[in-house]
DNA sequence: GTGAAAGCGCTAACAC
DNA sequence: GTGTTAGCGCTTTCAC
């Protein structure tokens, strides 16, 4: 491995001043600058990463927990983030939580041992924080995509789940329904970004006087599949919905499964609103005649 | 920060015994290394990966580069991968290259800086692979995804494009169809897989007797949009196709777009076999009364 | 089995 | 502006 003190040699100067030229930081004179940067590129020298983390104590190094890489909201993010990253100079490590806390807690871990200098999550589990905390109180910025965590004061970008929330359910009133089932996703454990729509559901049908009990409720405990199992646990219901609200892109996708298999057709049989945008929520207005999967929230 | 001396320390043994405890490696009596477990648990200690790295000369770390990690292929791959890795202790740094050879080689410069153990690469030109060979020839493990790039002898891991286009086109020459016009992107630079995939519709429609020439063909250079565009201007020719092939989920998804515009129907007014599969694929069966977007592929 | 000591390649004072 | 020097926190001989 050819180190900064072969460049320096190579270009006649002292190791300090090969690092300066190459790290671009305090005073070099042209001549000596131009020296070193040619002898580096002659030598083919490329950087060490791993001592400069540890002579500097930052490594440009951003961690990104995502709960799953697969889905399109966190591939979106993602890649946002690694071009904006890459525009200050920083390196996106991405880590996969699988909706998984305990895993999400080792994610955050290892990424903290690569001494990442700042650290994006979007949290699992928003009663179990403490991991986040931890971080937080060692000094490394953190901030929370999509969902918080109770009791965390961090900076955190997240959509209005309540306003998009009330937004779907005021158009679906506005149609003249009344009995609007809901499908989410529960994980296991308390999202935050769930528990707001949710309640923003409850808030709305009460709000516009319009009765709901549990029998409207239809929640899943995975990706894809589930989501088409609670829709068709819904329908099969003694009085089913005549309009049902999607609270996340994968209750989505499960019930334009469910609806198509039913041989419904829309909005003929059903009436449908979903948060989240998916791109190919386009073709799913085909199920039925006309809109389906209104465009809301981010 | 709490480092293996403090760890050492509280211990009651050397910083030598400290580590061998803690990496794991060496000897150590069972009690020294119990008293040592419990000193670092007692003070918070995290392994501090930048000076293992540079000690140690290997990081755990392994490089990903893909196109686009927006695209599904690549954000389900990634997802394998880092979940694969993680099983053996690795951890995966994702960098996007944008479906551009200059960000390609930043990327694998940076992820090198960085000291990975090994990097998986999805090519953009397949012509151009020297900061690939470069990395190959240092030792590193260099696996190729999707793609291969012209000269360089890496392992790699690849769909039968020639098949998979071969299936596509004899089930639509079994149908019937003799005008079967082909979709591909070619981003500005020869992609392998897809130079495989144009040249298997040629071989097989010549093996078939069926003649073709250039207006059957248009290509597109961006995701989505153009795709639309591409279809539009094949459907618009003088003797336009009977039958589609798409060779990628972006050329896919545009002809549907562009299909649905169009009011047309499938298969009445079209036929359209896909290369790839989208998750959304079967909601796109929709536009017409059947099949469209066969499954062919990994 | 354990400890002492020499680096890994770089940054960052500090003196000149 | 440049060189000298002391680490950063760990791994890794090598004696004991």
């Amino acid at each position: 491995m050819v180190t900064i003190r072969d460049v320096a040699r190579e270009a006649g100067v002292s190791q300090a001043t090969a690092a300066r030229a190459l790290g671009a930081y305090g005073y070099t004179s042209d001549a000596s600058r131009v020296a070193v940067i040619e002898a580096a590129s002659r030598l083919h020298y490329r950087l060490n990463g791993a001592a400069r983390t540890l002579a500097s104590g930052s490594s440009n190094l951003v961690g990104f927990v995502v709960g799953d890489i697969e889905n399109s909201f966190f591939s979106t993010a993602a890649r946002g983030l690694a071009d904006a990253m890459e525009e200050f100079g920083y390196t996106l490590l991405i880590a996969n939580s699988d909706e998984d806390v305990e895993r999400e807690r080792r994610a955050v871990s290892t990424l903290r041992e690569y001494g990442v200098d700042g650290l994006v999550v979007a949290p699992t589990d928003s009663s179990k924080g403490a991991h986040l905390a931890d971080a937080a109180k060692a000094g490394l910025p953190v901030v929370l995509l999509d969902r918080t965590v109770r009791g965390l004061q961090v900076d955190s970008v997240v959509s209005d789940g309540a306003v998009g929330t009330r937004m779907a359910l005021e158009h679906l009133l506005g149609q003249g329904h009344r009995r609007i089932g809901i499908i989410i996703d529960f994980i296991g454990v308390p999202l935050s970004s769930l528990g707001v729509r949710l309640k923003a559901w409850k808030d709305t049908l009460r709000d516009a006087g319009v009765s709901y009990d549990d029998s409207l409720i239809s929640t899943m405990s995975g990706p894809m599949q589930d989501g088409y199992e609670a829709t068709n646990e819904l329908l099969d219901r003694r009085y089913p919905p005549t309009a049902i609200f999607t609270a996340t892109n994968f209750a989505t996708d499960g019930a334009l499964r469910a609806i198509r298999d039913r041989g419904m057709s829309m909005p003929r049989d059903l009436s449908l609103v979903a948060f989240d945008d998916n791109d190919w929520s386009v073709f799913a207005a085909h199920l039925g005649r006309s809109a389906a999967g209104a465009r809301i929230g981010p």
